[in-house]
DNA sequence: GCCATACTACGACAGCTATCGTACAAGGGT
DNA sequence: ACCCTTGTACGATAGCTGTCGTAGTATGGC
């Protein structure tokens, strides 16, 4: 009997650091997910598929959320996740457009 | 009895990968060298003042080097440590830019 | 109430990472 | 020849990471 027990945690703008956002999007799964989330704006976890298993997903989204390069919220039973675009840029101007068009170039690259 | 020990192994320029990259460039102690070296050019590695050691130093310039971030040649007993800033800028345009600014005005706003 | 869907929690495990100290090698100057 | 400077190699270690499977929880529809 928690009061709210689908709350999740977010860092905050002011909390977001450099080399954790880096850590995060240096993962070829995770990097999959951002760019996806670029293309097509918010989705379930379960709208991409990857290469993994769900524990695996569930851990790279919990990655990506920690570090505050997206933000998830349920809805119903579904979760939904969205990048945190305007944060970063404030943050970090341009770095996620130029991650998300340096892989997916590297993707058509390696093709 | 080695033909040429001092020669030094970094990845052919198609050889590099984004993820590589950007787990190299997610330590803040690489951070700091690669935004030493993209203000002041072609450096030692002593020439850094890093709050780790030596060991440690070699051990994140090698980093560096095999994820193709610097090239590093030996003058003498030292060894010189440069950007790849061409490299980066043909395959990953802008990244490198984006990821030093964002740094420098990260370590603004914490100080 | 019951079940399906969607996701989480936990424990396990192999592999990597950042760190260090100590001992060593290569080159340059004297 | 000797030493100083510079960096390497090696081994150790604690901690993190990506991966999984299994078991569980929350929500919504029937």
């Amino acid at each position: 009997m928690t009061p709210q027990p689908r709350t999740l945690d977010h860092p905050d703008r002011s909390e977001i650091r450099l080399e954790d956002v880096l850590h995060a999007l240096s993962d070829p799964v995770r990097l999959q997910v951002v760019c996806f989330l670029a293309a097509g704006g918010e989705s379930s976890c379960s709208a991409i598929d990857l290469a993994v298993s769900k524990s695996t997903t569930t851990h790279h989204f919990r990655v990506l959320r920690e570090a505050g390069v997206i933000r998830q919220v349920y809805r119903g039973t579904a979760k939904m996740s969205s990048l945190r675009h305007e944060d970063l840029d404030a943050l970090f101007p341009g770095l996620l457009d130029t991650v998300v068009t340096a892989y997916d170039a590297q993707r058509a690259r390696l093709s």
